[in-house]
DNA sequence: TCAGAAGGTGACCGCCGGGTCACCTTGTGA
DNA sequence: TCACAAGGTGACCCGGCGGTCACCTTCTGA
């Protein structure tokens, strides 16, 4: 079993036993519904089956995400969704990072090979949002939640664009649209290694760079230099 | 209901009317079956409701698809398949239109409006792949036949790239791997005006690009032309 | 008009999986 | 060692859904 993302107990710090023994028994059990989540995708995966693989019985499960499933997955999401903005907060080029078209592209080149670095190790985390991340617009009360976390991570990338943009080293294009489409890549990327992965045939294309440095060099040129092959300046 | 794809049956000729009315009824069937996989997701859909939409009784969708829920899927993943590699084959720029950076360009640009078109107008098309096209990966044989399809649809696209690499009017990068990223734009584009459509609050980004022709300009702009503000000659 | 075929129908079956709760194990303090 | 509390457990309940089949409607041809 991949350790996963799943921060072990953050503010660990002085509590009684029973306590961290909550604690680290509610990490297990997140740990593996992740994992079901990942396999399975939302609908097909049981409660039984993660109580089995987290080794509990099904009832202590209930003990502890008393919602059952739906609060087992919205608790990863939010984890999820939290590491993600995490890596972009900490490794997003400051604003005075963007003011040369070498500086842009090399931070972003360095923010995509984190990302992708973080999810080809957390293989789990990037498969529950595919798999469902799209089931939960059917609880409008929730789609709201959603919609919201995912805009405050667009708009975590879409900073350095726009200051990017302002200093002129980038294309006069919205940011948010800009952020979208770099986010897109990487998912793209992501998803189609794991595409190749789990076919067997091997008639699906495994992307042949098989480093996230050598991804993220792929397409930092394509986005930010362009497909077409160079030659006087581009229109 | 919006018309969506499903061709009217296209060698329709010449049947006697019970052939006609049969095929009538599969293609209502799979329309309603289309509807409802979209709306909920593999899982969530049930035969009742496919049924009740189609305005059959469930034994009859039985009649026409022994192999009930799974069936309706894999046929209606053939004809969308079918569908999408019509339009890749038919609008895709040919090898004698690929030999400027001009022509590649355009030639790439108009494609791409061609399909976001095409599955702006059906929208259940889309969502039918994206909210399950990962679920047939427990079935292994099934696993491989999608692959396949998959594969050919990736490969249809990569010809044109290919041809205007050799021309020098693209950059030297592996073509599948491109007509991966050309064809993971187009999808992620599509996903965010969807996003933004089922989002009520708003928070959600959409896409400040209404017509196929001008999100096709905003990609094709990244995507060959490159993000970065435009100087002398790129690396 | 009627007999028979073709085929649509929905009540019904059985399974499966989410959620509950009475029971029992384990650990604690006296 | 014993009594009690804390809390883990899984047999059980029940609603929902995929799939079936005996029935009934409808259409055809004589």
């Amino acid at each position: 079993m991949e350790p996963l993302v799943l921060s072990p107990p953050p503010p660990a710090a002085d509590l009684s036993r029973r306590e961290r023994e909550r604690l680290a028994r509610r990490q297990a059990m997140l740990a593996a519904a992740l994992a079901v989540f990942a396999e399975k995708g939302y609908e097909t995966a049981t409660v039984d089956e993660i109580a089995e693989r987290a080794e509990f019985g099904k009832g202590t499960i209930y003990n502890y995400f008393p919602g059952g499933k739906d609060e087992l997955y919205f608790a990863l999401f939010e984890e999820v969704v939290g590491s993600l903005h995490g890596i972009i907060e900490r490794e997003a080029p400051g604003p005075e990072a963007v003011q040369t078209r070498d500086d842009v592209r090399d931070g972003f080149r360095r923010l995509m090979a984190g990302l992708i670095e973080h999810f080809q190790a957390n293989r789990g985390v990037l498969l529950l949002f595919m798999k469902d991340g799209h089931r939960m617009m059917l609880q409008p009360e929730k789609m709201a939640h959603f919609a919201g976390r995912f805009a405050e991570i667009i708009d975590a990338m879409a900073h350095p664009v726009e200051a990017a943009v302002e200093a002129g080293a980038l294309r006069p294009l919205p940011p948010r649209a800009v952020a979208h489409m770099i986010m897109g890549n990487v998912r793209g990327y992501l998803m189609a290694e794991i595409d190749a992965d789990c076919d067997p045939t091997g008639s699906t294309e495994r992307p042949d760079f098989g480093t996230p440095e050598q991804a993220a060099d792929f397409i930092t040129t394509i986005l930010f230099d362009g497909l077409l092959a160079p030659g006087d300046a581009s229109p």
